[in-house]
Formats: structure tokens, sequence, C-alpha cells
RNA sequence: GGAAGCUUAGCUCAGUUGGGAGAGCAUCUGCCUUACAAGCAGAGGGUCAUAGGUUCGAGCCCUAUAGUUUCCACCA
């Protein structure tokens, strides 16, 4: 196949994606002979579309699970979808009012079918989104949090922890969403930093001995308010512990009761109790037996108990209750405050901290096998500095609230009979009561928490609660990769669950990547405005483009930037590889390719197959400790530098050269170089490296399974390296000579090697490579005219002959500066060396290194010397 | 209130067992040299936030300070 004259991936990305997927590259297959490399795609949202952040996510994986597969690992990566119960509800729900129609109209039955409607049109959307990227899934085991393999897990599990006592339904606060009209458990709360007023108020006594001031950020509150208490410990109130106070506006009467929760140098050291209302105040009702009096509906209005109140929102009760208190004098004062108030992480409404009948995860022996698996690093997280972010969140756990008011979701299956009260837990459906026999059952309302079945992930996806082949074979997965906003959400969830249910971890890794942000640094959000679709990059630059640009620059854990002359830089690095493999296969043409080995090498030869064995070494290093961003560096510049710049060059001499059978040496280097490239590159940028793959005429079938290049003894060619750059030292020294001078790139120059130990046969590189004309070699430079620029390196001595150009005044200036930093560095050498504690304990390496580098110099410094003379006598 | 990260060239960032500071972009100079001007060759540019400490030796380890970002907690 001959390669297009540029890089255009659009004409080819679409279409081996097709391929890959047809002839089924990335379908795992169970082999006993092979170890496992399982992933589990952290399942997107069927409300979402491809953002940055499922690009970052899934580039990584991709790279990692390319580079496993190549390996030789049977290798899967499942992909999924979550049907995000409260984030899809939310959309419908929108959707339906644009209609006219409210959930109520058309009941639950006629909800879920809209629901599921939704989910055909758009549940697909972010799944071909994840193609255009490259992710090598197994689409054959696709899976989806709501299809029948994942309920049945979630029925199994449920059910599991009910009759372990690990679940249970029971009054708690919770957090409610008065506009979703849904609990929410605590992660599910963001807080913000918000403008508000603290609120003064007294409360007299009953026996009209003298009042106390509270204070409260929310007054409309008060009409719940069933107690006030005080420090145990404060001499204001010791004596008015157990007495009563009227609330106002209610007119009703409450006790003042003594618990430490009260921070004593707060305010006025009283605190009003609304145990329906304040977590911590439910903690004190709790404490000293108050009652709970819940003041407000689902929808955030307020309710019977409110009096006078009742059917006002919460922020015009808020309004006239202020007033109200003002008006009658019970108002002290009115500061300006700021505190956090939470809202729901999905329609962002403030959130109500309620009291309700709810069901709960007990969380606390679960959450104990979770921390210590990762404290004895059965579970690591990379980088180690989130497993702290994980304890903290662990060792505070509180149950987890798991019902919600909702009907998008996994329905507890929990039934109750509408006879005699009867609850029943169960994975089959119920209909008989089994206590009275009735057949007058209801299942639960309520649905489960979206990451319920999300923490089930790992082993839901492989058949659980069956023992299936795959989950035998899969299970635990090899790794996990998400970005750190998630760790409660979600990993934490699945470790526990794992644990639970399977037995096992679900995975011995955690690789923890940063957010893209905008080219600010700022979060991308859609209230900012300022989010890039990677789609448009992709049609703009394609998506190795996109891809090698997040990676570029990343480290583990932390966030990057988008910026789009990063991407413009990848791009270009992909121009230059076509552009280099399309030199290479230009000149494969009627040229038969020999095996390494089978032939003698050229200098240039052993300089790039040691720098490609070197390279092999460290990205694959690289790539086993997750450092994507290190590992393409090297490629980047292994390819770039050392390969492009250096190596085609050094190879035009032999292609343009009349040796037919030298040609062809040096075309078989350069294409085991660049195939070795492609594969090293491929899981970073899978199409172009496969398009280019299927061009050359020496492989065959697809790259995607293609072996991984390992490391080769043989071809380390370190003191060949070594001497070769001098060659390369030589080169560089004349280049910038010339370009210092104003001498034209163009124009030859005729140079003399001065006692210099390179060899002869490498002067057409010098030539070709430095715009050299002759090249003479000589033993001292008695008999050459003064018209020289003498160059002092690696190399030994180059004169170079420049004629006219010359001007020995500037020339002896050069030198004396040359001489000067030669000085100094022989000065700093010997210092490191008559150094007692450096030659004491440096290594030994070190010393020699030193040591020899003073030596050069040295030698240098004669040379240098010799020739200021030289030029000065002149 | 608690915890973590970051601070390196004009910009964005690398720098992993502590051993003479790097890349990309930008800037300047010169080149259409038969893969690539999306390119080639060359150049300039950094007291590695500050102050101490450990060490023969610190961008890297320790302590403190400043600035900055984020997470958790949620004192009404």
């Amino acid at each position: 196949m001959e390669m297009s004259k540029s890089y255009n991936p659009k004409e080819f990305e679409t279409k081996l994606y097709q391929t890959w997927v047809e002839k089924g590259y990335f379908e795992a297959k169970i082999d006993k002979n092979k170890e496992p490399f399982s992933i589990v795609i952290p399942p997107p949202n069927i409300t979402g579309q491809l953002h940055m952040g499922h690009a970052l996510n899934n580039t990584i994986q991709d790279i990692i699970v390319r580079f496993k597969r190549m390996q030789g690992y049977s290798t899967l990566w499942l992909p999924g979808t979550d049907h995000a119960s409260i984030a899809t509800e939310v959309k419908i729900v929108e959707k339906m009012k644009a209609e006219g129609v409210t959930k109520n109209d058309i009941g639950r039955d006629g909800f879920l079918e809209r629901a599921w409607d939704w989910k055909k049109q758009y549940g697909g959307r972010i799944v071909e989104q994840l193609k255009h990227l490259g992710s090598s899934l197994d689409w054959s085991r696709e899976a989806f949090t709501m299809d029948e393999r994942c309920s049945k897990a979630v029925k199994e599990v449920f059910v599991n922890l009910y009759n372990k006592g690990l679940i249970y339904k029971g009054d708690r606060i919770i957090n409610w969403c008065p506009c979703c009209k849904t609990a929410l458990s605590d992660a599910e709360v963001e807080y913000e930093e918000e403008a508000g007023h603290l609120w003064n108020i007294r409360y007299p006594f009953a026996d009209g001995s003298g009042e106390i001031v509270v204070a409260t950020t929310r007054p409309e509150t008060m009409l719940g308010d069933t107690a006030v208490a005080v420090n145990p410990k404060d001499e204001r109130y010791k004596d008015m512990v157990g007495k009563m106070l009227i609330l106002p506006l209610v007119n009703k009467q409450i006790p003042v009761v003594a618990d430490e929760y009260v921070e004593m140098d707060f305010g006025s050291g009283a605190v009003k109790i609304t145990p329906a209302h304040d977590p911590n105040d439910f903690e004190v009702g709790l404490r000293h037996n108050l009652e709970v009096i819940r003041t407000m509906n689902d929808d955030g209005s307020l309710n019977e108990h409110a009096g006078k109140y009742q059917g006002l929102s919460r922020e015009e009760a808020r309004e006239r209750i202020v007033a109200d208190l003002e008006e009658q004098g019970y108002l002290v004062s009115v500061e300006d405050y700021t505190h956090n108030v939470g809202h729901c992480y999905r329609c962002h409404s403030t959130v109500e901290p309620i009291v309700s009948k709810q069901w709960f995860v007990s969380m606390e022996a679960l959450a104990k096998p979770a921390i210590d698996v990762v404290k004895k690093k059965k579970i690591e997280f990379i980088p180690n500095r989130f497993s702290k972010v994980y304890y903290n969140w662990m060792e505070n756990i509180k149950d987890w609230c798991i019902s919600r008011q909702l009907w998008w979701g996994h329905r507890i299956p929990a039934y109750y009979c509408q006879d005699c009260g009867e609850m029943m837990v169960s994975k089959e459906d119920v209909h008989t009561c089994s206590k009275c026999g009735s057949h007058n059952i209801k299942q639960d309302e309520d649905v489960l928490d979206t990451w319920f079945s999300s923490a089930l992930w790992p082993f839901s996806t492989l058949g659980y609660p069956d023992k299936t082949k795959d989950l035998k074979y899969f299970y635990p997965n090899s790794l996990l990769v998400t970005a750190y906003d998630i760790i409660f959400f979600w990993v934490a969830r699945m470790i526990f669950s794992g644990i639970e249910h399977m037995g096992e971890i679900p995975f011995p890794e955690v690789l923890i990547h940063g957010i893209v942000r905008d080219k600010d640094g700022r979060k991308m959000s859609k209230s900012l405005g300022n989010g890039i679709d990677p789609l448009e990059i992709i049609d703009k630059y394609g998506a190795d483009s996109l891809r090698f640009s997040l990676i570029q620059g990343i480290t583990p854990g932390g966030d990057t930037r988008y910026i789009d002359e990063k991407t413009q830089a990848a791009s270009n690095f992909m121009n230059k590889i076509w552009n280099a493999s399309r030199f290479v296969t230009m000149n494969m043409k009627d040229v038969k390719i020999k095996q390494l080995g089978s032939f003698r090498l050229t200098g240039a030869d052993k300089w790039i197959l040691s720098g490609l064995n070197q390279t092999i070494k460290e990205v694959t290093k690289s790539l086993e400790k997750y450092e994507l961003g290190m590992a393409a560096a090297k490629l980047y510049d292994f390819v770039w530098s050392q390969f492009c710049d250096w190596y085609i060059e050094l190879a035009k001499p032999e292609l343009y050269g009349d040796n037919a059978d030298k040609k062809a040496n040096t075309v078989s280097v350069l294409a085991y170089v660049l195939e070795n490239i492609l594969k090293l590159m491929h899981p970073f940028t899978p199409f172009i490296t496969e398009q280019i793959y299927q061009s050359l005429p020496t492989t065959k079938g697809t790259i995607v399974l293609s072996a991984w290049p390992t490391y080769d003894k043989k071809h380390a060619y370190h003191k060949e390296r070594v001497y070769f750059e001098k060659v390369m030292d030589a080169i560089k020294a004349i280049r910038n000579m010339k370009a210092e001078r104003g001498v034209a790139p163009s124009k030859k120059v005729n140079v003399y090697f001065v006692a210099s130990d390179v060899n002869k046969k490498d002067v057409p590189y010098i030539q070709k490579l430095a715009g050299v004309g002759e090249v003479f070699f000589i033993d001292d430079k008695s008999g050459l005219d003064s018209n020289i620029v003498s160059l002092f390196g690696s190399y030994g001595e180059i004169a170079v002959l420049l004629g006219d150009l010359v001007d020995i005044e500037e020339e002896i200036k050069r030198l004396e500066e040359e001489l000067k930093v030669t000085d100094s560095e022989i000065m700093r050498s010997t210092k490191l060396l008559s150094n007692q504690g450096f030659v004491a304990k440096a290594p030994k390496a070190l010393i020699d290194k030193e040591t020899t580098k003073k030596a050069d110099y040295e030698q240098k410094r004669e040379k240098l010397i010799s020739q200021l003379a030289a030029l000065k006598n002149n």
C-alpha cells in the first residue's frame, strides 16, 4: 500500500477502527496459557457527552491496555454505561416540562417507558464517541448498569446485605433535595461558601425571668425547635438548664438542655435545637429525648406544623418569620455571615437536612476490611498520596443512604403486605405475604442510589452472581483508572463491595489522574462555557494528535491544561512520523530487506540501534510504572531528535550512493527502526501507527496484535555509540562555527582533523551533514596557514579553513574566552576530586567520570594555549 | 478547623533510588539541503518561591515562612 503524500487522519481513522472491531482484535479470549489483564471502564452516564475528562481517562486506559495486549496478556477492557438515576431523571423531567407534562401525569410506568426510550436514543451516544478516540474496548461484552446482568447482581447484593443486617430502614436525618424531591447521600452534596446572615433571636423564659439569645442562619427552622442547648460547663447558663423557654411565634414551651456539642465561645453560647432539620441537632435530640417536629414538605414548602406559615416556600417563610420576629421584638440583631451551604450535585438547589424514613447501608463493618487492604498494600493508589484521601473518608464514614425517591433506577427489592404490614426482602418478585398469605403486595416505591450499582461494576459486568468463566478469569481486575474526583463515590465503594461480595479485592492498583482544565487553569464547566469538545478537536487534528497532546507532560494524579498549541505540536509530530515513514517506504521500493545480523552495520547504524534499544528499555519501564507522560517524552525525543534529525540524514549518503548492497543494508536498518518505532508509539497513537504499519512491505497483519519490542543486549553498542557521538559532535561544531560566522550552509568548507581518532570512513557523514568539502587527516598542523578556525571537542581538534573569513583578533578573543571556561571547568574538577569527602563517599563510576573529564579538559587546555600562541606569533 | 498538591526559561510543563538544570511553544539569526517550511540548522533565555537544616554534594530529603490550587469537615 502506497502512503499518501500528506498526513490526513480523516482518511483512515474511522475506517481502521471499524476494521479492528470487525476483526475482533479487542475481544478478550480466555486463555489459560496467558496471564489476564483486565480493566473495566468507569461507565460514563448515558446522559453524558464526551468531554476532555473522558478523553484523558480513556486515552490513559487505552495506552495501558494496548501496551499489555502487545506484551501478550489476554487483555480485557470492558465498556459500558451508567443509568445515572438522578441525572437522567432530571433530564427527562426537564424535557417533559417543555412538553407541559409532569411525572404525576403519566405515572411510573409511563415515565419509565419514556426513560427507556431516552436511553435507547441517547444512551449509545457517548459510546460512539469513545470509538472516535480509538479506545480498544471489547464491545462484545458491553454492559449497562440496568441491564439484566447488573440488575441481578444488584438484587443479590441488596438481599445479602439485608440478610446480614448490613442494610436497614429507618428514620434518620438525610440530605433532601426539594427540587429533585429525593434523598441524597452525603457524597452527593456539594458545599459552597455563601454570603448569608446570622440572626440573633430572643427566647424568653416561661416564668418571665429573662431570656436567652440564640443565633441562627436559618430562622425558618425555628418552628421546629424543641429545645435550646448550652454547654454544661458554661457558667453563664448553669442555673438555667432545665428551665422552660417560650418559643417565639409558636408560643410553645421548650426546655434548656445541656450538651457538650455546644461551643461556649461561639455567639451567645446557646443554640436552638431543631432535631428534624439539622444533623447535629438530631443527635442532640436523641441524647435528650427531644420531640422531632418536621416543618417542611418534600418540595421545601412549610407544612401543617408551621402554623400560619404553612404553604409558604422556605424563602418566603424566612422573610415572613424574620419580619414577624422583628415586629414582635424578638429579633436582637442581624449580622452578615458567610457560611457553607449544601447543594444538590445534580440540580444545584439548596439541600435541606430533613428527618425521613430511608434505606441505609451500615458502613462500619464494611469499611474496616476496606481500610485494611489499602493499609496492607493489597490495593495501591498511584500516586500513593491518594490513599490518605481514601483513609480520611473511610475512617469517618457514616451510614450510606441508598434509597432515592426517584423512578429511574433499580427498584428496591422490598415488598410490603398491604394487609398485615409484613415487609419481605427478596431477589424474586413477591406476590404472596409470607406471614398472612395475602396477595395484596406492594413493592417499595424507591429506587437505589445510582452508585449502588456502580459499586458492583468490576464483577457485575463479568456475570456475578453466576460463577461465569469470565468472572473466574478476569476477576479481580488488574487495574482501575479514574480521576480523583470520584474516589469516594466510586472507588471506595467498589473496594468494600468487592471484598464483601466476592471475598476478594476488585483490583490491586488504582491509577489516579487529574482533571483537564482550560488554558487558564479553570475547571471546564457548562456554566463557564469554557468546555472544549474533544470531537471537534479530533475533527480538526485527528484522534492521535489529541491523545498524544493529552498525555504529554502529564504526571500521575496531576491536573493538566488543554492548550490548543499543544495539540498543534502533537499534530506536527504526527506529520513528522508520517513523512519519515514515507521517506523510509519510498526507499524500500525495489530493495530486498535483509535481516539484522546478516550484514555489516555502519557506525550510524549501531548508533541508532543502540538508541532504539535504550528507548525500548526506558519506554517499557515507564509504561510499567504507568508514567505515560515520561514514556511519551522519551518517544518524542527518540523519534524526532534521534531518528529523524540524525539517522535519516546519516542514511542519505548510503541511500544516494551507488553501492546497491550498502543501500539495502541501510534501508533494512531504517525499516527495522521504523517498525519498532511504530510499535512503541502504537499505544499512544493507534491510528497513524497502524496505517503506516500496513504500508510497510515487511509487515503482516495488524499492529494491534503485534509483539511489543524487547530490549536486546546484542544491540547495546555502548562503545560504538560513544565513538559515533564524537563524529556527531564534530558535525555540530562545524555547523555551529559556520552559523556563528555567517557562512552560508551551502558553502562548502575544507577541514583538517588534527591527531583525531575519528575514522576516515565516517567522512561522508561529516561532508553531507556539516556542509564540508574536503576532509584531511593530519598529525599536526604546523604546515597549515593561519587562516583557520580551531575547534576543540570530544573529536580532538578540527581546523577549518576559512580563508578571508578569519579575523585573527576575533579568533584570539574567542579562544581566550574558551580557555577561560576550560580553566574554570578544570578548577571545578580539581576541587571536587581533592574533596576528601567526595573521594571517600561518592560512587566509583562518578569519580572515574570526573577524572577522565578533568583529563580531557586539561588536554583541551594545552591545545587552546598552543593555538593561541600560534595565532599571536603570526 | 484538618489534609494534600503546586511554586523550575516569557508561556505550558517534565525532571523517581540526591552526583554538573530539560522539552514544547514563543523570541532572534540563517536556510525551500530531492521525507517533512506542519520543516532544517544555529542562538539567546533560569540565584529551580524564600529562609534555615541534613550531606562530600540538594531542583530532589527535613523544618519553617509566603503565595496559590484542591479535597474533607460543617460552629448554630
